[in-house]
DNA sequence: CTGAAAGCGCTAACAG
DNA sequence: CTGTTAGCGCTTTCAG
């Protein structure tokens, strides 16, 4: 059988309270039983029930992370660098990590809020949000310490952490028009994820600023998936006119991109320039490598790890509103457009 | 408040016990009462609280998987296909996931145990696990739940789902050999995990089975570390001897090889042929695509949270040991050798 | 500084 | 079929 408080108490003869102030240390206890106690603990390799203890402390050091489970789930390195710096700030603070991975489609209804009244975790991140989730507005209505990642609402209830999206948009059209495009389409991620959108206004904003057109064929649906955007690529093949240049709302999605044009014999940049965004290790291996922006995607996973636990610990009035900043890392995919187009 | 059984039981003038068996449907229970009950529940928003059942039944229907924490963690795209194949399989059986990334020296000691006696999780998955690894006898001798993954031991106390290694090796060194190759190097992973051994053994097996020199100076120590493996590699320039091939126990490694005889103006395959192992996704995207030995990372996932659920609940004799296939890919980073030298 | 009592919210076990 | 009692192992609270 496992050793409890109890038993050890026995042993030291003293009640079992005692035992746990000496254990925890958080209150006064004469240093003569404390030693005692502890020694004793020690032999009989006493680890306290973790379980028992988050029932009656009603708290369970553990914070929840939320993500779609897509096809690739974890393979996606957007998500597995977001992981890493959430993990890393949790730790610091002696919380643990569980994992709700749910269904694209058909998720549980109430989920969060379900989870949230299990009293499993304390707090939750949620990965990935999409503007129409049905439970999101319950969730912030309950008062339950929640962060959204790259997410986006003005509303009090909502604590999120997200990067420059607009101005990383922004960043690639104008590095775009310096070097002499005019013909620049847009590879659009998924319309449910105020990142995307926001990308798509960055975009819209800059061509409108220099009053250059954006014909609707050359707007992609490519809905954050590299083969969506592989395949729907094929539409600029049978309209009137092509694109000197694209920005695509990620890296993945460029690649799409890229492998259909060369497939049709277009060469990048030669052809057609491409501007990702995220900056994943990939981009850099690939060839041309990936002129991109950047997105600090593991310090976005530390932010909101800070903010969730400041969230439930409520030190200090807390800002529920976090955007880190971009950056354009130009490389060998994009250059200034062909003389002969 | 939250609404707890009590409650429920009050609004339906029942004992506390009669709403519990009505809600887990596993007692007998009139029809009649059951709906009220389950109706009043849904009214009241009945969440049971998960952390006094765990208590209660002495069981916590989460599984924890604890890995080293490197630099990369979740970068690593084998530890997140790993995870992925964990998550489809152990979901469907309802049990949640615990994340226990630990610092990967200086570990707390007495680690997988403290936590297996914290009665947090009721099986463990162990990733990259060391030879040399000071908790894990103890660990199996506890008679706790646990899996190792690609790990390998012949003992009944242990359990693990692991490829085929050697052979896996072996069939990158045929390959070679098969394509004229005859000085042939290989790149080392961590001498402290047994799948590195392995493949190390399965080099060595067919380079004396065609009597072939094994060089010292050809064998570079990358310890499953891009990095490590890029620098090391300067070795082969100060040798007297250089091979015409080389072997490498992952992909990553393969690639830091690949990047440092680039930078000395070798050309691959021209000059050197390399065959990769794992065959990781950014295998087929650098140039030229990487050779390699294809391991199902996710499938090993799979297997190995089965193996953990069926030891969980002992369904029957329990396999403790698996292992799986692996498959030579062919790409473009390996041809004959030159014939200039 | 230490102890006793009570309770966190649930379920197992035994009555009825 | 339903209720009662007891207890999971810890901490909070209140006495002393």
């Amino acid at each position: 059988m496992r050793v409890t408080l109890e038993e050890i108490a026995k042993k030291a003869g003293v009640a079992r309270m005692t035992v746990s102030r000496a254990l925890s240390g958080k209150s006064y206890i004469s240093k003569e039983t404390e030693k005692k106690i502890k020694k004793i603990a020690d032999e009989m390799g006493y680890q306290p029930n973790l379980i028992a203890r988050s029932l009656s402390i009603r708290k369970s050091m553990t914070i929840g992370i939320f993500m779609p489970k897509t096809k690739n789930i974890f393979l996606d390195v957007y998500i597995t660098q977001i992981l890493s710096g959430i993990t890393d700030i949790v730790q610091e603070f002696d919380y643990r990590i569980m994992f709700f991975p749910y269904p694209e489609n058909g998720r549980k209804k109430g989920l969060y809020t379900s989870i949230a009244n299990s009293k499993l975790i304390d707090g939750m991140v949620l990965l990935k949000t999409k503007m129409d989730d049905p439970d999101l507005e319950s969730l912030a209505s309950s008062g339950f310490p929640f962060v959204c990642v790259n997410y986006r609402k003005k509303d009090d209830k909502y604590n999120f952490v997200d990067s420059k999206n607009k101005e990383g948009a922004r960043l690639a059209v104008e590095h775009l028009v310096s070097l002499g495009h005019k013909r620049i389409g847009f590879v659009a991620g998924s319309p449910k994820e105020t990142n995307a959108v926001d990308r798509f206004a960055g975009y819209k904003q800059v061509m409108s600023k220099y009053k250059l057109e954006t014909k609707p064929e050359w707007i992609i649906d490519g809905d954050f998936s590299k083969e969506k955007a592989y395949e729907n690529t094929e539409k600029l093949f049978s309209g009137k006119s092509m694109p000197t240049a694209i920005v695509s709302s990620d890296d993945y999605m460029a690649i799409g991109v890229m492998e259909k044009l060369k497939e049709h014999g277009l060469s990048v940049p030669g052809d057609i320039s491409i501007v990702g965004f995220d900056d994943i290790e990939l981009a850099s291996y690939i060839h041309p490598q990936l002129t991109t922006v950047r997105q600090p995607i593991y310090e976005i996973g530390k932010s909101s790890a800070e903010m969730l636990l400041n969230l439930i610990n409520k030190t200090k009035n807390v800002p529920h509103t976090k955007y880190l900043d971009v950056e354009l890392i130009v490389r060998g995919s994009t250059s200034s457009p062909a003389k002969h187009k």
